[in-house]
DNA sequence: ATAGCGCTGGCAATCGGTTGACGACTCACG
DNA sequence: CGTGAGTCGTCAACCGATTGCCAGCGCTAT
């Protein structure tokens, strides 16, 4: 592999310091306080000034240094995004929506990943509050009391979750959990297994509650299967569970456990969707892929980033909270579901 | 949806100012420079009074403020990690990975993505480099100069392109590409296609020219066939010209187009790879899913993002480069190739 | 003529740390 | 007992912006 030359690349020495407004105010003959005025408070200044001003700034590529802007404001244009695993797909949509509301209004995101740790993501959160404006916290493992404790310091939006006073942004499960179960009714699933995700995942929670429900109230018997971690590792691996459950299908936690377990299906020679229906949760990257291609629930991840991130904006001027419309699941029916054996 | 109660949820005025270094020092009786040489230069003052500070600062809670320190030094302790295109599932081990080695030394990656506009990613890059340490590029679209543009700012590395003059983490497709060839070539294969992906894309070049030189040695035909984008629909859109091409065999910048083109088959009922070879490239999450699972040369991506991070932390410590060891792409063997028709 | 006002722009303090220079102090040694 | 070498901690300047307060100016209204 080639190599770039060291001697002619820039090293630290090298690189001027980037112009201020101290820079500015001398080219002008102006001071310091009024360049900074011209550039954040238009109209406070005469017409003519502001433009000169915002000319040599123009000119000598001013940018504004945000550590400076910081230490007297308060206010670093920063936000944090900590989610649960980077490695879901499920995510992606997300991360990206949030990413781009924010740099839409001129914030940065910075970002981090607890690797499903509880642990790593207090650690991670404490120290992200420090340079950051607010936080945004996805498909969070901590305990209510700790969310609580991390929103008192910064403000904060959970997504993914519901904490007694924290601002949050939650799908409603209800709608695809019903049409999901309501399908499997109809093809003549009687009794039916919920393949489970994290405990510590609020999520997990309300769809295997909502799925309870429904399933009750619609005289199907439903039992609860815990799987070892949300991937397709955990899915595969509760198989056997699975298979000696005797049920006629799976609602999975997400698709990621409901592609493992697919995969294991088709390699003991399982049918699906002949022997067993399968439906996932997310529908994340990929779901179609698969032969059968995987039935499932789609969360609304993406629109779920960005009101995450219009709400904790909202929530660090201080704005009034208000009660946002649900963002509902929808039904994808795809090959994993058919009539019951 | 619950909704949280406005009237209990901390609000902005409610949260207490944190500790500083000024609080630690009234509180132990010294003054703020003491305590900061307490914290930060262990040694240089007497043990006991060291402890002293120490205990006091834990007692407090004390967090340093990052901006406070990145005005006077100019070390902000952030990372810009800037991705071609989020969303696509090669880049997620790869930031993953980023983010572990940055937040083992102690630094914070801010994250962006420029959904594959060159635009975008130059303002965003400049943008970044106002408020990082130093920039990571991934499958950066820009032009040379202008990266080394950029580079002239702040440190800078590339991933996934070689510029001149600017440190780079390349992985060496030719090992991969050559054992594909070679096996295509052993399975009868003679006239091949390569499915090209984004014109400004680096990456793109090196996997064309590798797989044209290889091929013309072995005597093989091959011929590139454009697609509209690096994605699923762009695969899947090419569909056509593929078929008119009469290959045998097709190697595909990556593995979301090989997944779309594979898609299309299925749908058009062209066996793959009765009729048809497909080989991908990276071996992203998905690959294996379909039937046939797909083909193809994995690229070491989650490598390529520590070396990458590690690389540009001793760029930013002004320290000597040194070459470093290829990272090897391997061939993955799956289900989408098979004898020549 | 003068008080009063709005418009402009400067002064200086401030945010929370870092760091070079320096003085006070201790101690050993000749 | 005087001196020099360390050791320990403080002083004060500084990083790059923001902002409350004030002064000078020209103008109008009384």
């Amino acid at each position: 592999m080639e190599q770039s030359d060291a001697a002619t690349r820039p090293r630290n020495g090298d690189r001027k310091a980037p112009p201020t407004i101290y820079d500015i105010a001398r080219l002008t003959g102006v001071s310091p306080s009024t360049v900074s005025r011209a550039l954040n408070k238009p109209g406070r200044l005469n017409a003519q000034t502001e433009r000169r001003i915002r000319d040599a700034a123009a000119e000598l590529g001013y940018r504004i240094n945000p550590m400076a802007r910081a230490l007297p404001t308060g206010k670093t244009g920063t936000l944090g995004l900590l989610v649960s695993d980077i490695t879901n797909p499920a995510y992606f949509d997300l991360v990206r929506a949030a990413e781009r509301v924010a740099s839409e209004t001129g914030m940065t995101i910075v970002f981090a990943d607890s690797q499903e740790s509880p642990e790593l993501e207090r650690a991670t959160a404490e120290r992200l509050q420090t340079s950051v404006d607010g936080l945004l916290l996805v498909g969070s493992r901590l305990e209510d009391h700790q969310i609580q404790d991390l929103s008192s310091v910064k403000p904060l939006v959970v997504v993914n979750r519901l904490v007694e006073g924290i601002p949050a942004v939650i799908p409603d499960v209800r709608p695809g959990i019903t049409t999901a179960l309501e399908r499997l009714r109809e093809a003549g699933h009687r009794r039916i297994a919920y393949l489970a995700g994290p405990e510590a995942s609020w999520m997990n929670g309300q769809r295997w509650q909502h799925a309870f429900e429904i399933a009750v109230q619609w005289d199907m018997s439903i039992v609860e299967i815990k799987s070892n971690a949300p991937t397709r590792e955990g899915g595969a691996e509760a198989f056997g569970r699975v298979k000696a459950a005797d049920v006629s299908a799976v609602l999975a936690y997400n698709d990621l456990v409901a592609l493992g377990l697919l995969r294991e299906c088709r390699d003991h020679g399982l049918d699906v969707p002949g022997r067993l229906s399968i439906i996932g949760f997310d529908d994340i990257f990929g779901a179609d892929l698969p032969t059968p291609a995987l039935t499932t629930i789609r969360m609304p991840l993406a629109l779920a980033g960005e009101r995450g991130i219009r709400r904790l904006l909202i929530e660090i001027d201080g704005g009034a909270s208000e009660n946002e419309a649900a963002l509902p699941t929808v039904f994808v029916d795809r090959e994993s579901i058919g009539p019951a054996a």
